[in-house]
DNA sequence: GTAGGGTTAG
């Protein structure tokens, strides 16, 4: 519209008045006069400014007309005369074009921009920028094939600059595929420096997956072999999932053209520790003292004394552990830790607390990891310590694990006290030494509030413990913390519900025992032996013969599914094996404790011919699974009752003078053990009285074998005469 | 370079 009086004030019109006639255009969308301006700035040799481009642009790629590029290219192409395009004008191109990705037609802008090297890198890197790998790969490849044809010198640092930020942008996609990665690597070799080749690997391995990485790293040795510095092989080894074979044969590797750094062996030492490879982690500390000369430092010892703890050889950790303290003279609290780890899995809890002490006194500050493992050695000093790590640790949370330890140590303090009440155990209190009324699972309740106010959530491992300390206190408590849990997001687990009924069975509340063992079954969890056992203990307190055989019989039902054999998975070395506790269904096995329950459960009944059908047959099946009485299978005539309570020595007596095969001529010696405890009648003398005034047996006690009693072949015949 | 739970008992 006002094209027309612009073109007759031409001979007069300055730079200036150019400028703002193009701002009135743009304001008013009107296209044709921008560009007529920008043909007459052209003409009178006006040289446009960069701010002239940029407004153009900006105005260009805001317009509501953003359909057609031609207006584009035309600006575009009018200033290019005379400005040359920088990265930001390219920026504003592309955001015109910001449905490229969708859309092909968006070529006649992409031929602007590979117009020149500099745009089209440009170009490139803004893609990269916002993530378009696919684009910005595309465009890559143009590149490379217009730069081959005519230019075979040296990558510029602008081009290198590029090729890196598509590899990064390729490396952080989630859907850019493996070959895509290498078939970039391989249109690079020429870009490639060792420092590149060395960042491409510190950036790839930490967010790619192992397969990834792996697949890269066989690339880069097959061509880049001589840029492969220790830094390189460090980064594959510390991948996240670093194989310990692929560790190893990286190391031997490596070794054929660097030298290994205490830390490359500190890194496959920590991969063979995990696996409990005792016999690699002591090979490698030989040998990188001896082939390298490297000293070892506290990490390196850390990890040769936890391949111990891992393989559970535990004096040969402390050993480790005593080398490492003539060696390095000052030691760190990792190894502290694990010293005292060996300490207590060696039930030497003094000297774990020894171990405590000196760490204080090297000013080394024990940590959670520390206190965790003090609290195992001394647990009646658990608050003791919790305290003590409060007040040292600089950020004052405390994790969730480490009250879990504490309350398992609680528990524990708890059950040791209901065995001896009368040794003090006092010193769970450490603010008020007068209040030593106060009932362990108080403590416990109080600490489980405490977490709560910590705004942590209290998980299994935390109810589990706290119910077990209310084995020794209120027993409802276990049933309103099933409940808590159940109305929480952490319904309660296997071994809850097993800590509530032990809870509830203490108290001879066998209904409740038996309620919740049904509640757990409703709620999809498949009792395991351990928690029927704890169901059976509740029946025994409870006085509850019937509802006892019944479970008896139900648990035969369903253990009869497999019969496992635990084995031992550690063949060499000097491992001490492992208990294992196995859960599910398949290992619903009655076992010694399950025997013991049942048949204390039915000891309560009277001696009714119904009575003694049960046992016998608890018995026979006790016998053929070698529960009790071994021995007794293979026709010995020495039978080892000793360990059994009172009621499961009476019926395995009653079971086996019933079919036990008297051999002329022999006697039939049963080994109770002596009886230790001076307070309480022994199971010896126990039995030796009870075979008389049941069976009229008389046995004696032989002089050089205190623990058994010896019933004499004549004894038996006369038994046998009489019935 | 670190972490974990349970049942019986004159």
């Amino acid at each position: 519209m006002a094209s027309e009086t612009t073109l007759t004030d031409l001979p007069s019109i300055t730079p200036e008045q150019c400028d703002d006639q193009l701002s009135d255009y743009i304001r008013h969308n009107d296209w044709e006069g921008v560009l007529l301006t920008l043909r007459i700035m052209q003409q009178l040799e006006f040289v446009q400014t960069e701010q002239t481009f940029l407004k153009c642009l900006q105005a260009t790629s805001s317009s509501t007309n953003s359909t057609d590029n031609s207006l584009l290219v035309e600006v575009w192409n009018a200033l290019k005369q005379t400005v040359e395009p920088t990265r930001m004008h390219v920026e504003y191109i592309l955001d015109h074009c910001s449905s490229m990705s969708s859309r092909d037609d968006d070529d006649d802008v992409w031929s602007l921009l590979r117009q020149s090297s500099q745009t089209h890198n440009d170009a490139i890197q803004v893609l990269c920028r916002r993530g378009q790998w696919k684009w910005a790969l595309r465009e890559w490849k143009l590149f490379q094939q217009r730069e081959s044809g005519h230019n075979a010198s040296a990558i510029d640092s602008t081009q290198a600059e590029t090729y890196r930020a598509l590899w990064n942008v390729c490396i952080h996609a989630k859907d850019c595929p493996i070959e895509t990665l290498l078939s970039l690597l391989q249109g690079a070799e020429a870009i490639l420096t060792a420092a590149d080749v060395l960042e491409l690997l510190q950036m790839a391995a930490p967010q790619q997956s192992w397969r990834t990485v792996w697949t890269f790293w066989e690339f880069l040795r097959q061509h880049h072999a001589a840029k492969l510095t220790l830094d390189c092989y460090h980064a594959i080894l510390f991948h996240r999932h670093v194989p310990l074979t692929t560790a190893q044969s990286l190391l031997r590797d490596l070794q054929r053209t660097q030298s290994p750094t205490i830390e490359t062996y500190n890194r496959v030492m920590y991969l063979a520790q995990r696996e409990r490879n005792v016999p690699l982690v002591l090979q490698l500390l030989q040998e990188l003292q001896q082939k390298y000369n490297l000293a070892p430092n506290a990490v390196t010892y850390t990890h040769v004394v936890r391949a111990c703890l891992q393989d559970r050889q535990w004096k040969r950790a402390l050993v480790v552990f005593e080398v490492a303290q003539d060696k390095l003279g000052r030691l760190d609290v990792y190894l502290y830790t694990a010293a005292m780890e060996a300490c207590v899995a060696l039930k030497q809890s003094g000297r774990a607390l020894q171990l405590l002490d000196e760490m204080k006194q090297q000013k080394i500050v024990p940590n959670s990891f520390t206190y965790r493992v003090a609290m195992q050695a001394a647990p009646h000093r658990a608050l003791e310590f919790l305290h003590e790590l409060k007040a040292t640790s600089d950020d004052a949370s405390i994790p969730l694990i480490t009250y879990n330890a504490a309350l398992q140590a609680l528990a524990q303090t708890a059950k040791q006290q209901a065995k001896e009440p009368h040794v003090a155990t006092t010193t769970t209190n450490t603010t008020n030494s007068a209040n030593e009324t106060t009932p362990v699972w108080q403590y416990a309740v109080n600490l489980l509030e405490e977490i709560k106010q910590q705004n942590l959530q209290p998980d299994g491992f935390t109810y589990n413990a706290v119910i077990m300390c209310c084995c020794h206190g209120p027993w409802e408590l276990a049933l309103q913390y099933i409940q808590e849990m159940q109305d929480s997001s952490q319904p309660p687990n296997r071994l809850v519900y097993t800590a509530a009924i032990a809870s509830c069975g203490k108290h001879g509340q066998a209904d409740h025992a038996l309620h919740l063992l049904a509640q757990m079954k409703r709620n999809k969890i498949q009792p395991d032996l351990v928690a029927y056992n704890a169901v059976f203990t509740a029946l025994r307190v409870a006085h509850r013969p019937e509802q006892a055989w019944q479970l008896w019989n139900e648990l035969l039902e369903q253990g009869t599914a497999q019969p496992k054999t635990l084995m031992l998975t550690r063949t060499e070395e000097a491992g001490v094996p492992k208990r294992q506790y196995s859960s599910g269904k398949a290992n619903l096995l009655p076992d010694i404790i399950t025997i013991t329950e049942v048949i204390g459960a039915l000891a309560g009944a009277d001696d009714s011919e119904d009575y003694q059908t049960q046992v016998d047959g608890i018995l026979a099946y006790a016998v053929a699974r070698k529960l009790l009485l071994n021995g007794f299978l293979d026709s010995s005539n020495e039978i080892n009752l000793s360990g059994l309570t009172f009621s499961v020595a009476r019926a395995a007596c009653r079971y086996l003078l019933k079919h036990y095969e008297h051999v002329d001529n022999q006697e039939l010696t049963l080994i109770t053990g002596v009886g230790k405890q001076s307070n309480k009648t022994s199971l010896r003398d126990y039995l030796q009285a009870w075979l008389e005034q049941e069976f009229g047996l008389k046995s004696s006690i032989p002089r050089f074998a205190q623990g058994t009693l010896v019933i004499s072949s004549e004894s038996l015949l006369r038994r046998a005469s009489r019935s």
